[in-house]
RNA sequence: GGGCACGUAGCUCAGUUCGGACAGAGCGUUCGGCUUCUAACCGAAAUGCCGGGGGUUCGAAUCCCCUCGUGCCCGCCA
């Protein structure tokens, strides 16, 4: 069977693209809330998570432009024992006894008190440390219990952390809408009555003072604990409450989580089934780990890995080396000044680090590779964006013509390849929102760009030999694939220069 | 031991849901292209038992079973 589609599908493409808001979809009705990164605060966000950022604000942004009401979502730990620890050891070590911050930030301030607390419970006198453990443990009672002094002391440390590292994931960027805290879920009592409800249910056993679930009917084996022996809750426990939170306020729930995570999503879907949830309604996007060359993990109580912050600096400074190296040879006369090369370069160095990770299948595990990451050439951002670039050349060059919306006058076969794949864009967006695959628009992008260099190459818009009705119909072509390389990259959350 | 994921050119990866044309890109290698809207670009060449074995099918990278390798998980941690 063989079909072609008809002029006026060419027409409606050329004319709807453009649209500013090319690509995106009619509204669903349809509330979202993407949760991602959700890192503890417990110092700087190295490239080891890099993923969950970059992934979680694509998937947000692909779903946004599907037409879904998003809200992103930082879900912050701030009530558990690491930060018991965490806000011990910055109540009682010296900062003199303290190496040099490696940045002149709070996040990389502070690490240094959760390092050291770590390395004393490890390595400490016995005695020292089992009395810091009884004073770790009067911290997570006293969030437990829902103690505002306890509170206070514990938000001092976490605040300023997550404040530093809320400047990093900026840079990407990663924005978020909501910065929901777990103690939130203790003060208002409803982790509490999640325990009594759980107590009540049919599966709910208590085994050596512990309660816990019984989820054989789910599949999974180990029980669940849901309240210590102590009476003190989980993670896990705050995290039903949490869910139940989304299920309130949100019509649908997306997670994004490493792979490490998933028993864990796992007996959380199954609890919050018992809690009698629609539990349909969650969902959860998985990736793999980063890990460094050796095979070595990132961590941060240890201080292995590659702070994103010295990632996204050698990024930037290599895309300016970049810049300022073909500055001479530059052919178009638009003179460049230093405030322009400097925000080229944060816009290429930074799209080519996205790039480089949301173009791949988030479940595939990625080495770290300072060369791979950084690479401004073949199949990365600046390869897309130069094509952006190019189209904006065009139109600069224009003045005075009058784009022309007539796809009967755009008739070769570059012409039509190009109006083709400007025609898939909406479909694209459509299939990876629906898929949770961000990575779907990366693809796109960089085949689309394949057409439209096949069209640059062979096809002027601007040249003499060219009769000035075909000229201006390809002026409106170039807006079109302009228009669908901005908001591709948008999408992705990379930016989209005029001029590079 | 059990569960989940991954294995496609020297390297990095698309394609696997939903089976269909000689399996596609980029990097690297070899050759070629800036008096023409930006060469961070383009053209050409070489490179593959799609981890291995079996099965289903007219047809399998794609579905099923087995197997090998790698990563992750199997806490009254988060």
């Amino acid at each position: 069977m063989n079909f072609s589609p008809s002029e006026a599908y060419f027409d409606g493409a050329l004319a709807d693209a453009q649209s500013e808001e090319w690509g995106r979809l009619p509204d669903t009705g349809q509330s979202v809330v993407v949760e991602h990164t959700s890192a503890n605060p417990t110092g700087p966000v190295h490239v080891g998570r890099a993923r969950n950022p970059i992934l979680g604000d694509a998937l947000a942004r692909v779903l946004d432009y599907a037409g879904h009401d998003v809200t992103r979502e930082y879900y912050v730990n701030d009530a558990g024992r690491q930060m018991a620890v965490f806000t011990w050891a910055y109540e009682t070590f010296d900062e003199r006894d303290l190496p040099e911050p490696e940045r002149e930030k709070p996040d990389y301030e502070l690490v240094r008190y959760y390092r050291k607390g770590n390395e004393f419970l490890e390595e400490g006198d016995p005695e020292a440390v089992e009395e810091a453990e009884e004073e770790i443990a009067a911290i997570i009672e006293g969030l437990d219990a829902g103690d505002e002094e306890t509170y206070e002391r514990v938000e001092t440390v976490v605040d300023q952390v997550l404040g530093g590292m809320r400047e990093t994931l900026g840079r990407l960027p990663a924005e978020f809408d909501e910065f929901v805290k777990e103690t939130r879920f203790l003060r208002d009592g409803s982790t509490h009555d999640v325990v009594d409800d759980l107590r009540d249910s049919e599966h709910a056993f208590r085994e050596e003072g512990a309660w816990q679930l019984d989820l054989e009917a789910w599949d999974i084996e180990q029980s669940f604990v849901f309240l210590r022996s102590d009476d003190t809750t989980l993670y896990t426990t705050r995290d039903l409450a949490h869910h139940e939170w989304k299920f309130e306020a949100f019509d649908y729930a997306i997670t994004v989580l490493g792979e490490d995570q998933e028993l864990h999503a796992n007996k959380l879907n199954a609890a919050l089934d018992i809690l009698g949830n629609d539990t349909d309604r969650l969902e959860e996007v998985f990736y793999a780990w980063v890990n460094l060359p050796g095979g070595e993990s990132m961590s941060t109580r240890q201080g292995t890995g590659v702070d994103m912050d010295d990632l996204l600096d050698e990024a930037v400074a290599r895309a300016e080396e970049a810049v300022r190296s073909r500055l001479d040879d530059r052919i178009r006369g638009d003179d460049l000044t230093d405030e322009d090369v400097e925000r080229i370069a944060r816009q290429v160095g930074i799209g080519a680090v996205r790039y480089d990770i949301v173009s791949k299948q988030p479940t595939k595990a990625i080495t770290f590779d300072w060369e791979d990451a950084l690479d401004f050439e073949g199949q990365s951002a600046p390869y897309v964006q130069y094509a952006h670039a190019r189209a904006c050349g065009i139109a600069a060059e224009a003045d005075g013509l009058k784009p022309e919306l007539d796809a009967g006058l755009l008739d070769t076969p570059e012409e039509r390849d190009l109006l083709k794949a400007i025609a898939r864009f909406p479909g694209v967006v459509e299939e990876a929102a629906a898929e949770r695959e961000p990575h779907q628009v990366a693809t796109f992008a960089r085949e689309f760009v394949d057409v439209f260099n096949a069209f640059y190459r062979s096809r002027h818009v601007l040249g003499e030999d060219v009769d000035d009705d075909v000229a201006a119909a390809r002026l409106a072509l170039v807006t079109a694939a302009r228009r669908t390389l901005a908001n591709a990259l948008d999408v992705l959350g990379i930016e989209a220069p005029e001029s590079m």
